[in-house]
RNA sequence: GGGCGAAUAGCUCAGCUGGGAGAGCGCCAGCCUUACAAGCUGGAUGUCGGCGGUUCGAUCCCGUCUUCGCCCACCA
């Protein structure tokens, strides 16, 4: 370290953008599939190109990132293979978007020059998460960067569809999906959202023909009734037994319509009487089924009301309902309404209202490929581990219930489905390439289904696709069922039940050995972030005030198993101040190590201070957690393990006790002291890397030594070391700290300046603690500022000492000059009863029989050992208070 | 309607397999002690949501209730 002054306060801008540039420039990242070492592979979820850099994507991408530099650095051949997916319906919505500002509709422009226009957006603005994610740190290997619809990816899918349809696992089947009026498009059952809201039912009176008796239905949507072609009541209802068969004039139509019976009715809701509508509903949609009932189909793809709609037609569906009831009152048909709550499905990409629609639609048949992946993570050793268990639960509920998946979609941004329809015989032809002409008639009148993909149908194939799929590579071989999926529990259904689908389907084993899925990041009073709410916190903003250390250090300190992140910004200050305390530690050992090589030190000939030995074992224990946790998922205490090993440890205690060895004029000592301060900070660096990458870089970089790699994100990362225990030093430097805490303690009550230089008398009971004492002096003298202190066997307690107990020792500060009496007798105070609490509670435990009788005997020991020691403090204190006393 | 999760210091949260609770921020007091005031030292604060149960012993296990949150579900 050169005499250039280093800035007392880490800046984080420049250091970032140097060291991401030289970790790519030099191929750090990348992952070589012929490597001889073990492999460690993540598929990244790839962000949507439209997307932004937001809470969700940095958690995420926190989490993959440390997981792949922690295994980097434990010698593992790491792949993290990044990618963004084309996401059909948001990208389409964002060209569309661009159109309409220019007065233009996609159909305008027309298929081919709308698609190409999007492959320009992409080509613009596509990539700005790329960049984004590498401001997080993200050592991604951006070598093999993929797109959902690239050229490979896009032959992944044609294979995956052929095939599916050649088993007869993809069928064309008529029937009511899920229909966005504003996207047009029909949607797969996820992809629907419900959303309990307060509505009404309407009580609409049904005139029975040939009679003046009416039926009152029930409806949350009475502009439907234009498509009704029933009245239904359950054949157990005495109340309308009599009038099964007969039928209703539907009002307003004036269409006669059977009353029919079927046990789908409930009779306690409503008035026990529904109608029936099978072109606009899921349930009537069976019923009309069983029944045989007309399909009135009484919308367009806008959900505006077409033709069947009689007088109503062109009326959009909301304003048609308002004009149906006010129709309906002036003509009497309205019974009464009611307040009623109900779960509205909306469109997941726009939140429009959906509709039950009738059409024809590409499904995929999922239970012959549900089984294999339900059973993957059933049993103590499963084939996929999924993270936190409880996720577990939950994905094999949706798995035993899964319905056929719809992955047709109606836009055109997408994989276009590969079936093309004849003309002459009316038969599909799948192929693998283009066809000319028909596969079964050979005739060339064919036509190209118009309808892409569900986005996630090649998102489920990501895991292998992006590995050259159907090829045999040396990626698939290296690399595949990959280690492990990080992801939100958000996608848990759209995205990892289905890759485990086609992994196991298609590749014969499952796509990831372990999962595990985080959390939710929401706002400091746990509302989920949104633009509506404007309580988002941008990731970016984020990073440009704190830093990217802070805020991943933040993310992974946060990131509890099981539990939604409620992020505050005062926290990632409190760790942009932690990654300055680092700065400044390595600050001070850089200004202490000029011109100190570590290379020739033999560690097995340096006499090491208890301090040291100290600290080199709370290194090893902190190591032994930190991969630990790791190995669990358990990022939060890795993190804070590390945050009060840094803090609390090597800089609160360590950094000091060091000071009077590296100022000090014993050579041996300085050496032995300048070693251990840059082994530990070293190893401190590396343990950190995988959460801050930057800043441990940086000062890496510039500490004395020969470097193992020449990178830090290269080095080995630290594993505990057998030659660096000291068990027994550590607990003997926690008892010299405990001396220290206690005289520190009387400073502080009695509002003893630190400037004051002090006098200190220490008793010891054992010869033990007599020695440690004295061994430890300079420690003690330094960091409790004492001036004058003496050390001694069973020595009597001066008459005007204030009292400190510490295990076996007694600490006396003598008071004259120093320390009030109506203070020190007011400390004293506060102790005793605090010691009174104890003992009276230990007492009791003690003299319970059962107690003593039938707890292990190492509990009870524990508890006796205690109680002695607090009768015997308390004795002490007490002594000490009537001392004082008379001195009044 | 089914399932899951949460309730711990003023705030935000830890607390792995049961032996009378921790952190950060905030608060109080004293300090510019030559790495760091984005800092140092000391201190205060909790019927661990309520009620039962199991146990020698429960923040932790079981039951139940209350209050929040989430997921799934075709009750019109």
């Amino acid at each position: 370290m050169a005499e250039k002054e280093i800035a007392k306060i880490y800046e984080p801008k420049d250091v970032e953008t140097k060291w991401y540039r030289e970790w790519e420039s030099k191929g750090y990242f990348h992952a070589d599939a012929l490597s001889a070492k073990p492999p460690f592979s993540i598929v990244i979820p790839p962000p949507n190109i439209t997307g932004v850099l937001h809470m969700g994507h940095a958690l995420n991408n926190t989490l993959q990132d440390i997981l792949c530099r922690w295994k980097r650095m434990s010698g593992y051949n790491v792949l993290w293979m990044p990618g963004t997916d084309h996401a059909g319906i948001a990208t389409q919505n964002v060209v569309e978007r661009q159109l309409a500002a220019e007065g233009k509709n996609r159909f305008d422009v027309g298929r081919e020059a709308f698609i190409a226009r999007v492959w320009q957006w992409k080509k613009e603005s596509g990539g700005q998460i790329i960049g984004q994610l590498k401001r997080l740190g993200a050592s991604c290997d951006w070598e093999r960067e993929r797109f959902t619809m690239d050229e490979g990816l896009s032959r992944s899918v044609r294979e995956v569809f052929v095939r599916l349809f050649e088993d007869g696992l993809i069928y064309r089947d008529n029937r009511l999906i899920n229909w966005c009026p504003r996207c047009h498009t029909a949607l797969s059952d996820i992809e629907v959202e419900h959303e309990e809201q307060k509505g009404h039912l309407w009580y609409l009176r049904y005139p029975v023909t040939g009679s003046d008796r009416c039926l009152v239905v029930a409806t949350t949507r009475p502009e439907t009734m234009l498509g009704d072609t029933a009245v239904a009541v359950n054949p157990a209802d005495d109340r309308y037994r009599d009038l099964i068969g007969g039928s209703v004039r539907l009002p307003l139509v004036n269409r006669e319509i059977p009353i029919i019976a079927d046990d789908y009715v409930d009779m306690e809701f409503g008035t026990g009487v529904v109608k029936i509508t099978p072109a606009h509903d899921f349930n009537d949609f069976e019923v009309g089924k069983r029944h045989n009932l007309d399909i009135i189909n009484v919308f367009d793809e806008s959900g505006v009301i077409n033709a069947a709609g009689g007088q109503y037609e062109g009326m959009e569906r909301f304003a048609a309902r308002r004009r149906i009831i006010a129709d309906l009152t002036a003509q009497a048909f309205l019974e009464k309404i009611t307040d009623h709550t109900l779960a509205l499905g909306g469109c997941y990409r726009c939140k429009t209202v959906v509709e039950p629609y009738l059409s024809l639609q590409w499904y995929v048949k999922v239970k012959s490929l549900a089984e294999p992946a339900l059973a993957a993570v059933m049993g103590d050793n499963p084939r996929t581990r999924i993270y936190p268990d409880q996720w577990r639960r939950n994905y094999i509920d949706w798995m035993e219930n899964i319905q056929d998946w719809c992955i047709s979609r109606q836009i055109w941004w997408g994989h276009r489905i590969p079936a093309w329809y004849c003309g002459q015989c009316g038969k599909i032809t799948v192929t693998r390439v283009d066809p000319v002409i028909c596969g079964s008639c050979g005739s060339d009148g064919i036509r190209q289904d118009p309808d892409v993909l569900d986005t996630w149908f090649s998102s489920a194939l990501w895991p292998f696709s992006t590995m050259g799929w159907p090829d045999k590579t040396p990626e698939l071989a290296a690399f595949y069922p990959t280690s492990c999926m990080v992801t939100g529990f958000d996608i848990l259904f759209f995205w990892v039940a289905r890759m485990m689908m086609a992994g196991i389907h298609f590749m014969g084993d499952v796509p990831f050995r372990e999962v595990y899925i985080h959390a939710l990041v929401r706002d400091a009073q746990g509302q989920k972030m949104s633009k509506s709410k404007g309580n988002v916190i941008d990731p970016l903003t984020v990073i440009d005030s704190y830093g990217t250390d802070a805020f991943r250090f933040t993310l992974a300190a946060f990131a509890a198993q099981g539990r939604d992140i409620k992020l505050a910004e005062e926290r990632i200050a409190g760790y942009r101040n932690f990654a300055n305390k680092i700065w400044n530690a390595a600050r001070f050992a850089l200004m202490n190590l000029e011109g100190f090589d570590p290379d020739p030190v033999k560690y097995e000939d340096l006499r090491l201070s208890e301090g040291e030995k100290w600290i080199l074992h709370r290194l090893n224990e902190t190591v032994r957690e930190t991969n630990r946790a790791l190995d669990d998922y358990r990022y939060n205490e890795a993190a804070m393990g590390l945050y009060q090993f840094t803090w609390s440890e090597f800089c609160d205690w360590y950094l000091e006790l060091s000071k009077k060895e590296l100022y000090g004029d014993d050579q041996e000592r300085k050496r032995a002291a300048r070693y251990v301060l840059w082994y530990v900070l070293e190893q401190l660096l590396r343990l950190l890397h995988p959460f801050m990458p930057f800043i441990t870089e940086e000062i890496w970089q510039t500490l004395p030594g020969k470097k193992p790699a020449p990178s830090i994100m290269l080095a080995p990362y630290p594993t505990p070391r057998d030659d660096r225990n000291f068990p027994e030093a550590a607990t003997n430097m926690e008892k010299v700290m405990a001396v220290i805490s206690a005289i520190r303690n009387i400073r502080g009550e009695m509002e003893v300046p630190p400037s004051k230089e002090i006098a200190v008398i220490l008793s010891c009971a054992s010869s033990e603690s007599l020695s440690l004492m004295k061994h430890n002096e300079g420690a003690i003298l330094s960091l409790a500022r004492v001036a004058d202190l003496a050390i001694g066997r069973d020595i009597e307690k001066p008459q005007d000492a204030s009292i400190q107990v510490a295990g076996d020792v007694q600490i006396f500060v003598p008071l004259r000059g120093i320390v009030n009496v109506e203070e020190e007798e007011k400390r004293l105070g506060k102790e005793i009863t605090r010691f009174d609490k104890d003992i009276d509670f230990l007492g009791k435990k003690l003299d319970n029989t059962s107690f003593v009788e039938r707890a292990p005997a190492d509990v009870v020991a524990k508890e006796r050992e205690k109680l002695a020691e607090f009768t015997g403090k308390r004795r002490l204190l007490e002594e000490s208070l009537e001392k004082i006393r008379k001195l009044k």
